[in-house]
RNA sequence: GCCCGAGUGGCGGAAUGGUAGACGCAAAGGACUUAAAAUCCUUCGACCGCAAGGUCGUGCCGGUUCGAGUCCGGCCUCGGGCACCA
């Protein structure tokens, strides 16, 4: 301790003796209160980046507390690791994504090592490891008996020139990243998971969440979208009718026209009639899978000269095909009601197609035409130009007009949720492949128990052109089919790797398990108690995650609805205020910062520079500042080292009074996860500590305080900088053990007491003074000595008080 | 286009509807030093004033309230997500 502050002798010191004691490896102990905290495992893309340090140091902070707090803590770490950039790795190296992936892992284990984080290391795992991925395998066996998992057709960016599938990330501005090409729609086979039978629950139980940011819980339900609305035929003359769902059925009666997809019948029957059908469809190919590019490109369409039947007056009505319409969602057709939709709007201007009214703002009187000259009229209101309907309000001609389709046999109330079914087939190489063997003769067939896992071979190195690399192997491909024997093909595609990510956090639980998917060490372990990672995974993995959980509960794997009961949802790293990244060129490499300053500097810069919500900006000085602070905490201790440790004086009470009101707020933020706002509390203690110190060699009998203030200070500090206070604690001999097992610190009740506070004066809402009152006074006793203030009167100009509102120990306001 | 957030000193940020700017960074001045670095001390939102003190100030416009950075409505800008990046 006499030696300058080195990080790095420091945090080989703590790193060792939490190696040797085994300080992190838990087992369950049903006598214990446990806690799972869990951060989001990386993607091994090679090294970590700053949010991998910001998420992990925030996990590792909540762990370490939550353990001091008298927690059996689980903290465990993994590889999510299969994906798109491993194949990209592959094309521009030649190295197999399985080398590749491995040689990632080994070094950002390291990585993690070396910044301190007190994972459970035993339980690691990787998914792209076979005795990972054969559950998830099993578990897609199960689903498709239960018919939780079918196969329907999808639509897929299609490159014609690379004969080749590609993501939307490969789609830059309709075009493939590699060739140029425009891009291609092409509806495809696929394997689906029925996560609308639980949209219902996966909705409900969002009540049920409370540790979960509001934002995040919106953001799940907007996307179910669960609405109410109606399911309406259209009869198609000398053709099978049309099927459309609507949220407006009280607009019915201003139905002009109904859109099909492209690729519907309807659409290519008229293309076989008309050339200018033909090619609009041909020229519809052209396009994206994207809803945002979708939803922003120009909308066209072509009559198909069909005409339906209006379900309530046999009206005639013609049929367009529209690009915006996808044949894949709901039955590929929508009904238009351009005078109460925009979409329908612009599109019936374009083409010069009618508009009818058929709803208008209570009240409305003048010409109806005028609502909607500039924009559709979408607001609810009273119905007109509907026929028996008219006069009735949105909400009542909902009903009758529903009733009335229901009567006819076209319509029937229904409910319909915006979420769709999770497409998981990827034509990909590096992925789990999909348990399936496809025969001849009795179709897609599930690969049995006694033959799984299904194992990737990992000897391949993809290519840019031509799709999965797995149709050319012959060894992978054979098979034979488990019904009847024959000689079948494997199925080539594999799964989205958001289906590893969904149930990883319950397999670290029973990691090492060969013989089922899950045990009872999961029914001890989960739910999660916490859950960290970034908000852009606010919708996509935090549903299908929750889906998952639902899916193992029902296979009796799982006890719990929910597998995350609190979620933190950290910002993003920023430098010069945007996202870190290579193509932006303005990354910073978290290895740098820690072979110049050390992880604790690190963890300390990333919980000192923002909220762990809000995005964090990058600073090389604020980086500087953090390692002043530690250098400073490190001096403090060899300085409290050579004061007396005890006294027979009693110590100064306003001096331990302020002490244990920084710790008393350190603690609170804590609970709050305002780690920013703990490290500035501790920073005044410091700086408290510092003076009191020198004030010590000459009064002793403030030793004891300093002494006491350190021991606080520092394990206040041990969650966040576990290596300069592990090493600190040690050569000072604060406590018996480690500072790892030590009690977790509050303040003293007794020195929080005051005798006399201060209570702030505004005349009118301004601040104009304050006053001195003993604690106790009443609010009687406060106005009076407040109206006595000679600032309060001069700012009163003589008026008599008309209101007087206190603020119990905080404030005064004097409304004249 | 749709859904969800965020905007406070030169910078990062603080503030259960109750003293706006805690803590830190940067900057300026000073101490120590032959000098520099390191360290320590002081000042530090804008404007008026010798001072006491006052006025203005939390993206913009409006509202609720004794009191609004905080709540409500409308805008602007930036960020996240939009189902095959993870």
């Amino acid at each position: 301790m006499d030696q300058p502050y080195s990080a790095e002798r420091i945090e080989r010191e703590a790193q060792d003796y939490w190696e040797t004691q085994q300080s992190f490896v838990v087992r369950e102990d049903p006598g214990r209160p446990k806690f799972y905290c869990l951060s989001m495992f990386p993607y091994p893309s090679g090294r970590l980046h700053m949010g991998h340090v910001r998420n992990y140091t925030l996990g590792d902070v909540i762990s370490r507390w939550r353990r001091m707090e008298g927690k059996l803590v689980l903290q465990p770490m993994g590889w999510d690791a299969f994906g798109l950039p491993a194949e990209n790795a592959a094309l521009q190296n030649g190295v197999p994504p399985a080398r590749w992936t491995y040689d990632n892992i080994a070094y950002m284990r390291e990585q993690l090592k070396r910044l301190g984080f007190g994972y459970d290391w035993s339980r690691e795992l990787a998914t792209c490891r076979p005795e990972y991925y054969r559950w998830e395998q099993w578990l897609f066996t199960r689903l498709y008996a239960r018919g939780l998992a079918y196969k329907a057709t999808a639509p897929v960016n299609w490159c014609p020139t690379d004969q080749t599938v590609l993501a939307n990330e490969q789609v830059v501005d309709g075009r493939c990243w590699r060739c140029d090409t425009p891009v291609e729609r092409r509806e495809i086979p696929q394997w689906f998971l029925r996560i609308t039978a639980y949209a219902d629950e996966l909705l409900a139980d969002l009540e049920r969440l409370p540790g979960w940011p509001e934002r995040v819980l919106t953001m799940q339900r907007n996307w179910i979208g669960r609405s109410e609305g109606a399911e309406i035929e259209f009869a198609v003359d000398g053709r099978e009718p049309l099927k459309i769902f609507t949220t407006r059925p009280d607009t019915l009666m201003g139905v002009t026209y109904l859109a099909v997809a492209p690729e519907h019948p309807l659409a290519l029957a008229a293309a076989a009639a008309r050339p200018e059908v033909a090619r609009f469809v041909a020229a519809s190919r052209v396009a994206q899978t994207a809803e945002a590019a979708l939803e922003t490109m120009e909308k066209h369409g072509v009559d198909t000269g069909f005409f339906a039947r209006h379900p309530l007056t046999g009206r005639p009505i013609p049929i367009f095909a529209a690009n915006f319409v996808l044949m894949s969602y709901g039955e590929g057709a929508v009904m238009a009601v351009p005078a109460h939709d925009e979409r329908d709007h612009a599109f019936a201007r374009r083409y010069g197609l009618p508009m009818t009214v058929v709803i208008v703002p209570e009240g409305h009187v003048g010409a109806t035409e005028d609502l909607i000259r500039d924009a559709a009229y979408t607001q609810p209101g009273v119905l007109v130009h509907s026929g028996e309907f008219d006069g009735l309000s949105s909400a009542v001609a909902r009903e009758r007009i529903i009733a009335a389709l229901a009567a006819r046999g076209a319509g029937t109330a229904r409910t319909h949720y915006r979420l769709r079914d999770w497409g998981v087939s990827r034509q990909r190489y590096w992925g789990t492949p999909i348990p399936i063997i496809n025969c001849a003769h009795c179709g897609a067939v599930p690969v049995p128990d006694a033959d799984l896992p299904v194992v990737l071979p990992e000897d391949v190195v993809p290519a840019a052109r031509g799709g999965s690399p797995l149709k050319a192997r012959a060894d992978f491909l054979a098979a034979t089919c488990p019904r009847c024997g024959r000689e079948a093909v494997r199925e080539t595609d594999t799964f989205d790797t958001f289906m590893e990510s969904s149930w990883y956090y319950a397999r670290y639980c029973s990691k090492d398990n060969q013989q089922a998917m899950l045990d009872e060490r999961a029914a001890y372990w989960l739910p999660v108690d916490q859950y960290i990672g970034g908000i852009e995974h606010a919708i996509l993995h935090l549903l299908y995650a929750r889906f998952f959980n639902k899916l193992l509960r029902d296979e009796g794997l799982i006890g719990v609805d929910e597998p995350f009961t609190r979620l933190l949802t950290q910002g993003m790293v920023l430098k010069d205020g945007s996202k870190m990244s290579k193509s932006k060129g303005n990354t910073v490499d978290p290895q740098a910062l820690i072979a110049s300053y050390g992880a604790d500097t690190a963890r300390l810069f990333m919980m000192f520079a923002a909220p762990p919500e809000q995005s964090l900006e990058w600073s090389d000085e604020a980086v500087a500042g953090a390692h002043r602070f530690l250098k400073r905490l490190w001096a403090l201790g060899g300085a409290i080292a050579t004061l007396g440790r005890h006294s027979a004086l009693a110590p100064d009470q306003a001096l331990r009074r302020e002490m244990h009101r920084l710790v008393d707020q350190a603690v609170r933020d804590y609970e709050r996860y305002h780690f920013n706002t703990v490290i500035a509390s501790c920073m005044s203690l410091v700086n408290l500590l510092q003076r009191l110190a020198e004030d010590a060699a000459v009064k002793p009998a403030l030793g004891p305080l300093a002494w006491e203030g350190f021991g606080l200070v520092l394990r206040l500090l041990a969650p966040i900088v576990p290596h300069i206070t592990h090493v600190l604690w040690r050569d000072l001999a604060m406590g018996e053990g480690a500072i790892i097992d030590a009690p977790w610190p509050a303040a003293d009740p007794a020195a929080l007491v005051q005798e006399e506070i201060t209570i702030v004066v505004q005349v009118n809402g301004r601040r104009r003074g304050e006053v001195r009152v003993p604690a106790a006074s009443t609010s009687a006793d406060v106005e009076a000595l407040a109206l006595a203030d000679a600032g309060v009167q001069r700012h009163l100009e003589g008026r008599s008080p008309r209101k007087v509102v206190v603020v119990p120990g905080r404030l005064i306001n004097i409304v004249a």
